[in-house]
RNA sequence: GGAGAGGUGGCCGAGUUGGCUUAAGGCGCCGGUUUGCUAAACCGUUGUAGGGUUAAAUUACCUUACCGGGGGUUCGAAUCCCCCCCUCUCCGCCA
C-alpha cells in the first residue's frame, strides 16, 4: 500500500510510475474514490462533533439536576442522520481499501525502464561457461540413473509438480538447506527462524499475496489458512503491528519452509521436471530496516546468496528487473539466475526485492525514530530455492563416468563423501 | 473440547455502579538548565491515525476516530449486551 498522502498531491506522478509497469490499474476510480472519502469524512465529523456537544450539555443539565429531555430529543433526531452517512461513508472507504490494495508499488526511481523480461538488463555475470568432453546428461537423466528422485510416485500420492526426492537425493536437498541457513546465520548474521507454513488471511495480506493473487495460493477450507508460498510471508508478518526502536534496526531473519504454489495460468509451460513445481524448498531472508539503510542493505542481501553460488561453483548471474517485469510489491529487485549446461538455460534461483514501506503499511510495522513513527522498510531474498539450484548442479558437476562429484563445501554434509554413484 | 481470569498509548500500568478521563501515574523519547566531557539531577514538553483552517520543506489552531477485532443498546460507551480472535491458569484428550 502507498502512502495514501500521494493520491491527491501527485496523482501524475503515481500516473507515471504505473505507466511504467504496464499495469492495468484504475486510478481514476481511486482518485474519485479518495475525493469522496474526504468529503464525507467531513461531514461526518462535524456532525459527531455536533452530537458529542449536546451530549456534554447533557451531561451538564443532569450534573446540575435539571431535565435534559428536550436537549435529548433534539440529539436523538441528529441520530439518524449521522446513521445515514455513516453507511454511506463505510460502503466508500471499502471500495477505497480494495483498491489501494489492489495497487501496485511504486517503482525506485534507479528501475530500468523495460517492457518485459527481455529488457532486464543484466548487472554482471560470475564463473566459467561449463563444457563437456564427453555426452553430458540433463538433470531428469542424472536424477533418473542415480535415483535422485522420483516424479512418478510423487504425481501418484499427489499430482504433478510435488516431487519426492530419495536416497542420496533426499540428502542432498538437506545438505544444501543446511549450507545456506548455516552459511547465512554464522557468516552473514541472519537468525534463523522456523515459522508455521500455514498463515491467515491478514498476513497473506500484510505482505501483499492477497487480495490480489488469491487464486495463485493453497487455502484450507474449513480454518480459513493459507499453505504459504514463500518463508517471506509468515517472516516479514512476525512483526505486524509492532514498533521498533530505531536502535533495534536492521532485523534480519533467516528461515527454511517448503512453499506451496498453485500456479494457476502458467501450468503448461516448464513443467519439465524441477522447473515448476507446486512444493519446493526455499532458504529465505528477510530484512527489516529504516529507510535511510533499506537501499544499501538491499545491495548486500544480493551478495549473500551471490556468496552461496559462488561455494557452490555454479556460473550466474545478477539481472537487475525492469518496470515491465518486477514484482507487484516491490520498488526495485534483483533477480540471480544459475546457468544449467545441458538445458543450455539460465534459470532463476533468487529474487532479492526492496519493498519500501509498502508491506509495512499493510502490516502496520513501524519504528520510532526520535519523535518521529515512521514505517520500516522490508526487504526479502531467496538464499535460495533448491530444485533450480539442484538441476545446475547435477548439469555442471556431472563426470564422464555418469557420476557426479559435489562442490567441496557440501562433503561435510553428505556425511563425508560428495559422490554420487549408483 | 470444558471451566475461570485477562487483552488499555513506544513500554509498564490505573481506570469497568455509563457523563470534568481532555485515558491517571511511571519509564522512555524530545527540548532546556547545570556541567571540562559523559553520566546524574532538576524543569518543561510528549499517544497514534484521519480531516479542516493557517503556514508554507518540519508551524499554529479546530475537529473526528482509536482502550484485542466486529456488531448492538444509549443523547452519550474503555466501562453495559452479543459474536469472534488471542494470552494465561486448571481439567479432559493427544504426538
Amino acid at each position: 500500500m502507498i502512502d495514501p498522502k500521494i493520491l491527491r498531491e501527485k496523482p501524475e506522478a503515481i500516473r507515471q510510475n504505473l505507466s511504467l509497469r504496464g499495469a492495468k490499474f484504475d486510478l481514476d476510480s481511486l482518485l474519485s474514490l479518495d475525493q469522496s472519502k474526504r468529503k464525507l469524512t467531513g461531514e461526518l465529523d462535524s456532525l459527531k462533533a455536533l452530537r458529542n456537544q449536546v451530549s456534554a450539555e447533557v451531561a451538564k443539565i443532569k450534573r446540575e439536576g435539571g431535565d435534559a429531555t428536550e436537549v435529548m430529543e433534539k440529539s436523538r433526531q441528529s441520530g439518524e442522520q449521522l446513521k445515514g452517512l455513516q453507511d454511506e461513508y463505510n460502503s466508500v472507504e471499502l471500495q477505497w481499501n480494495d483498491l489501494m490494495l489492489c495497487m501496485p508499488n511504486l517503482l525506485h526511481a534507479s528501475v530500468p525502464k523495460g517492457k518485459n523480461s527481455s529488457e532486464n538488463p543484466v548487472r554482471r555475470t560470475w564463473g566459467e561457461k561449463k563444457s563437456f568432453d564427453f555426452k553430458a546428461k540433463d538433470h531428469l537423466e542424472l536424477g533418473k540413473t542415480l535415483q535422485l528422485f522420483d516424479f512418478e510416485r510423487g504425481a501418484k500420492i499427489s499430482g504433478s509438480g510435488f516431487p519426492v526426492y530419495t536416497g542420496r537425493g533426499a540428502k542432498l536437498e538437506r545438505s544444501l538447506i543446511n549450507f545456506f541457513l548455516d552459511s547465512l546465520s554464522s557468516r552473514f548474521g541472519f537468525t534463523e527462524m522456523q515459522p508455521p507454513l500455514l498463515v491467515n488471511r491478514q498476513s497473506m495480506q500484510g505482505t501483499g499475496q492477497l487480495p490480489k493473487f488469491e487464486e495463485d495460493m493453497y487455502r484450507c477450507a474449513e480454518d480459513a489458512y493459507y499453505l504459504i508460498p514463500t518463508a517471506e510471508v509468515p517472516l516479514t508478518n512476525l512483526h505486524s503491528g509492532e514498533v521498533f526502536q530505531e536502535e533495534q534496526l536492521p532485523i534480519n531473519y533467516c528461515g527454511y519452509t517448503p512453499c506451496f504454489r498453485r500456479e494457476a495460468g502458467t501450468w503448461g509451460k516448464e513443467t519439465r521436471g524441477f522447473l515448476r513445481l507446486h512444493q519446493f524448498d526455499k532458504v529465505e531472508m528477510v530484512r527489516f530496516a529504516s529507510a535511510e539503510t533499506s537501499y544499501a542493505l538491499h545491495e548486500e542481501m544480493v551478495q549473500c546468496s551471490e556468496w552461496l553460488l559462488q561455494q557452490l561453483e555454479l556460473q550466474y548471474r545478477v539481472i537487475e528487473l525492469c518496470s515491465g517485469d518486477i514484482g507487484f510489491g516491490a520498488a526495485k529487485c534483483y533477480d540471480i539466475e544459475v546457468y544449467a549446461p545441458k538445458e543450455e538455460r539460465w534459470l532463476e534461483v533468487s529474487s532479492v526485492s526492496n519493498f519500501e514501506d509498502f508491506q509495512a503499511r499493510r502490516a502496520n510495522i513501524r519504528v520510532k525514530q526520535g519523535p518521529k513513527m515512521n514505517f520500516v522498510h522490508t526487504l526479502n531474498g531467496s538464499a535460495l530455492a533448491t530444485p533450480r539450484v539442484l538441476v545446475a548442479l547435477l548439469e555442471t558437476h556431472q563426470q564422464a563416468d555418469g557420476t557426479i562429484i559435489l562442490p567441496q563445501v557440501l562433503e561435510s554434509y553428505m556425511g563425508g563423501d560428495r559422490k554420487l554413484k549408483l
